[in-house]
DNA sequence: TCTGGGGTCCTAGGACCC
DNA sequence: TCTGGGGTCCTAGGACCC
């Protein structure tokens, strides 16, 4: 593969990049990307990043694996069966992790105005950075040379107008290049895209529009915004017609706080009993209440996620009078949800708790943390019940409130 | 073919207040 | 007593993105 300033050449929608401030750079199939640079010798095959259990999706597909019809979020179990030869690796985060700051760094050294949109893509505005180091083009080629030189992966760059043009370029880009799009040819260009194409119009939404007879960005556009809302909603319509006429003032802004912090996991076998549940539902706790308090954040709403065997998902949550940050507290909350759902009794494949309307953290959070570390002391004491009991038989013991069972592994 | 996990935003109905 | 209208908050569910 070769790496490098190029720009893709089998479509040319302008040269002029006088109007182009917007940079949209995404990283080719990133987590294997990075994979391959710690093992070189798997290059040039059919290999994905995907969820280390049965029930898994597919994350990452090399090109090679996707000449097998294997995509992203397909899952594991049809892309073995559609490639036989194909190399699954786990995902390693904490990996991708860093790879994802080292290239983020990158980026600010051309620009401030950086807005990273997840781990491996990001919007930069290099309207400032002219003088420095050339016209957006010249940017774009620069960082595609770096990011190859410093890190050793490939990453497309889409140069637009606006940021919803810049990431359909940089789509368009794939695999391993650059696309501009000068602000006079944009609107002609989106003309003749398919519907699909746009941000933010998923399966649900195309097939709505499909089957009303519009299948390209233009039979928006004749049809208006009136009846476009009509048919997928007032915010939804106004929105994707908005795009479909490229107009999208949106600028580049650095990340906002998060809104919500949720943990959840899916069980290759459904969880069965309360006890069980209840044990899920208390670890997913204090993994949320730990993220909350080292970004000194308090959740005001507390809400659980079921899912059934048949694939049904459910949802319940409840705002608290006291925002909180405690583990324990979250937990209190999660089982009452759980308890009102009686969805756990026909078992469940997924479960989860999630927090939501944080605010930040002010007084009163230290008390809950030397709550805290009481709690940390009473697990620790729970811990080893755990291994007591693995030692001398499967029989339930109770310790205080908390039951405690063997783990799912031993059974 | 059988569907992960982390998020964001929107809708619609009901409760409540003035 | 038999019933308006606007605003805001809460809850459940759905669509979408990477």
């Amino acid at each position: 593969m070769s790496y490098g300033p190029r720009l893709k050449e089998r479509k040319n929608w302008g040269t002029d990049d006088s109007q182009t401030p917007i940079l949209h750079v995404d990283m080719d199939a990133f987590f294997v990307s990075v994979e391959l640079l710690d093992r070189p010798d798997l290059r040039g095959k059919p290999v994905v990043v995907g969820g280390g259990t049965l029930r898994g999706v597919v994350s990452a597909a090399s090109y090679e694996a996707r000449q097998f019809g294997i995509n992203s979020a397909m899952p594991l179990q049809i892309a073995m069966r559609r490639c036989a030869q194909l190399i699954v690796l786990p995902a390693r985060m904490s990996r991708y992790r860093a790879v994802s700051e080292q290239i983020m760094q990158i980026f600010s050294t051309f620009t401030p105005l950086v807005e990273p949109i997840s781990i491996d893509e990001a919007f930069l505005d290099v309207s400032g950075a002219r003088k420095l180091y050339g016209s957006p083009l010249q940017i774009g080629a620069l960082i595609r040379q770096e990011i190859h030189q410093q890190v050793g992966v490939p990453a497309s760059v889409g140069i637009a107008n606006t940021k919803h043009l810049a990431k359909i370029a940089s789509a368009n880009a794939k695999p391993d290049g650059m696309l501009l799009i000068s602000a006079n040819r944009a609107e002609d260009f989106l003309r003749h895209l398919p519907i699909g194409a746009l941000w933010g119009v998923g399966e649900q939404t195309l097939k709505k529009l499909n089957s009303r007879g519009l299948f390209t960005v233009v039979d928006l556009v004749n049809l208006g915004q009136a009846s476009l809302e009509k048919i997928i909603g007032k915010a939804a319509g106004a929105k994707l017609y908005a795009l479909a006429t490229n107009q999208d003032d949106r600028a580049v802004h650095p990340p906002m706080v998060e809104k919500s912090i949720s943990k959840e996991e899916t069980f290759y076998e459904p969880l069965q009993t309360w006890e069980e549940c209840c044990a899920v539902l208390l670890a997913q706790s204090h993994f949320i209440a730990k993220k909350l308090r080292s970004q000194s954040l308090l959740a005001r709403t507390i809400a659980i996620k079921v899912r059934t065997p048949d694939f049904r998902t459910k949802s319940r949550s409840v705002t608290l009078a006291t925002p909180t940050a405690l583990g324990k507290s979250i937990y209190e909350v999660a089982k009452d949800l759980l308890a009102q759902t009686e969805q756990w009794s026909k078992g469940l494949r997924l479960l989860g708790v999630r927090a939501e309307n944080l605010v930040g953290a002010e007084r009163g959070v230290q008390a809950d943390l030397f709550t805290e570390v009481k709690e940390q002391r009473a697990q620790k004491a729970a811990q080893a019940v755990d291994a007591v009991q693995e030692k001398f038989g499967n029989n339930f013991l109770q310790l205080g409130t908390n039951m405690v069972f063997p783990p799912r592994d031993n059974r």
